[in-house]
DNA sequence: CTGAAAGCGCTAACAC
DNA sequence: GTGTTAGCGCTTTCAG
């Protein structure tokens, strides 16, 4: 039961009398086709169950309509939810998807990669790894000879690329001036890895609106995980000890906010009365921990459309004035919600 | 700074000084090219920055290495589990993917989307969207038409397709008669939506298991959500003034479990002793909710890296012998992970 | 309105 | 060993 071959249109125009550059016309809707032959064409495509080869097309055109996107840590909650807002305005703005995920965020040799992204003509590249360690130096030495229009997400601001990514600074301080209102004052922070891009800015934020406030953001008063559950249980216990009299914790992501939770249940620290405790991404399952959590909501989603709309505009631009392209940064803002983790006189 | 287009073998050719011929042959690493041209040859790649174009020969060769790979539902956890699954092993075996997210579970007209994909000369489409209602019902009428390899996942197994999918079923009696063993012995079920194929086959497991211990199933013991968290608190209540003395319950999966460990916090049912709770998927965050909820854990990266495997297979079978393709069906088997929602004498 | 010729970038099948 | 010819499936001139 082997399925037929796909018909090439040179078939078609067998079919239909005609020669292959009437039906390409037809196909490409072209007007200078006699109505009558438009039909007979149009039937002989249906017949057949024809479909122009995109490749062939790309070929020619010298455009494929198709993005590179390059992830990592699909099995995370974060990347898909970035990878979504990707994938639907992608199919919105006509564009096809051609997916790699690193191994690892920190994966070195990245040329490789983008070679056979570019050995499929891809129009542009979409950038989804966020900036861990220096796990972006390739772009000094490689940028420069990636002939399409590339687009970085969740990197550190620099004026001659262009960036889409969350203002975590600000969530920093949101989570923590929130805290500071509910009358916290003696709040510690369970940060991500540091090498992470986005783990210092939330930190800074936190370390900001405490220094705002009149307060010391010591050593002691923080600790490290890798944003798995696992690595806040351990950063939790770090900081239980080295911050005896801690009233509230920002926690660098909801994940790792979770464990905090778990321990407090356990230990009997109840929050939020003895202790504030802020997450941050927004997942959906936060309303739902006990008790529900308090987070800083990054829509991902919205990250994911955003970059698409972004790369179609540069790559639109490249194609028609060959003028410089001017190079656009863009900052999400994340928002606060306020659950019952931190809100003392609820 | 506009960057410079990919040469073309061409060039490369004419710097060389030898014919496109030789030059393909060299890329191509076919042994019969002199010593001393090969060098020539390579040394005007490296000063280029030459790389031959992949859609070029994929239109010569017939094939692209390239997967369609068409899914739902990223932004949840389950489907970019399985999509990791496929993206590492997709670069292990060598081959790129072209993806495709449908708008919802239960889109209609495939017809376009998978031309869309042909159209691009894939090798083979990996169907990674869950069987809901009807949104199979293309594949009587289309798959005919499709003259690559196609497989499938979560669905029900039919012979005339390849299948790899989770044995849901296995799993229900594995959480229901972990219960039981516990000496919980009313037992309620809050299942996914009863369109989901994996829904009724856990549900089956669930009805099963307790048709086995004597008891009977009855339709009040059940109640139904949409895998949301928010749907699981909605079915728990639900489920609670259905079932007034019910001492377990087995959810569907683990976020809507997550919901049935709030309310029971939040209404004083205690966990374990009270209620007994098992879920279904094995988040990585199941072991930090309060308390540690017993799963069932099923490998979609797995299933993933296992559709890949298969359908290369697949394709070096139709490329190679033209006989009839055999169908297979590899069911993977979830395991039960016991914790603290479901021990009673802990 | 329609067709013939050329060619996108590459490789298969032959020559030499 | 190396070059020539042809052509993958399509579109772009440019004739007619």
């Amino acid at each position: 039961m082997k399925a037929n071959k796909r018909p090439t249109i040179k078939q078609v125009a067998k079919a239909a009398g005609v020669s292959t550059q009437t039906v390409s016309r037809v196909i490409n809707d072209r007007p200078d086709v006699a109505p009558e032959t438009r039909a007979r064409i149009q039937k002989a495509i249906d017949v057949l169950g024809y479909q122009p080869s995109a490749l062939a097309r790309s070929l020619i055109q010298q455009r494929s309509y198709t993005l590179g996107v390059v992830t990592a840590g699909l099995k995370f909650i974060g990347p898909s939810r970035t990878l979504n807002g990707i994938a639907s305005q992608a199919e919105a703005s006509g564009y096809m998807l051609l997916l790699k995920e690193l191994p690892r965020f920190d994966t070195e040799n990245i040329e490789p990669l983008l070679q056979t992204l570019l050995s499929r003509h891809v129009d542009g590249v979409i950038w989804a790894v966020p900036e861990v360690g220096d796990n972006h130096r390739w772009v000094d030495t490689f940028l420069a000879k990636v002939p399409v229009p590339i687009i970085f997400i969740a990197m550190e601001n620099r004026s001659d690329l262009s960036i889409v990514n969350c203002d975590n600074y600000l969530g920093g301080r949101l989570a923590t001036e929130h805290l500071l209102q509910q009358g916290y004052n003696r709040i510690g922070h369970i940060s991500g890895p540091l090498d992470w891009w986005e783990s210092r800015e939330r930190k800074a934020g936190w370390q900001a609106a405490l220094a705002e406030a009149g307060i010391d953001s010591l050593e002691s008063h923080c600790a490290e995980g890798n944003w798995s559950s696992a690595s806040g249980e351990i950063a939790f216990r770090q900081l239980l000890s080295q911050y005896r009299d801690m009233d509230a914790v920002f926690v660098g992501n909801d994940q790792m906010a979770l464990s905090v939770l778990q321990i407090a249940s356990r230990n009997r620290i109840a929050v939020p009365s003895q202790l504030g405790v802020v997450g941050f991404d927004g997942l959906a399952e936060a309303p739902y921990y006990w008790p529900p959590l308090t987070t800083v909501i990054q829509d991902q989603s919205l990250l994911g459309s955003t970059v698409v709309r972004e790369i179609v505009h540069l790559i639109e631009k490249t194609r028609s004035a060959d003028g410089g392209i001017e190079h656009k940064m863009i900052s999400l803002k994340p928002v606060l919600t306020v659950r019952e983790s931190s809100v003392r006189n609820s």
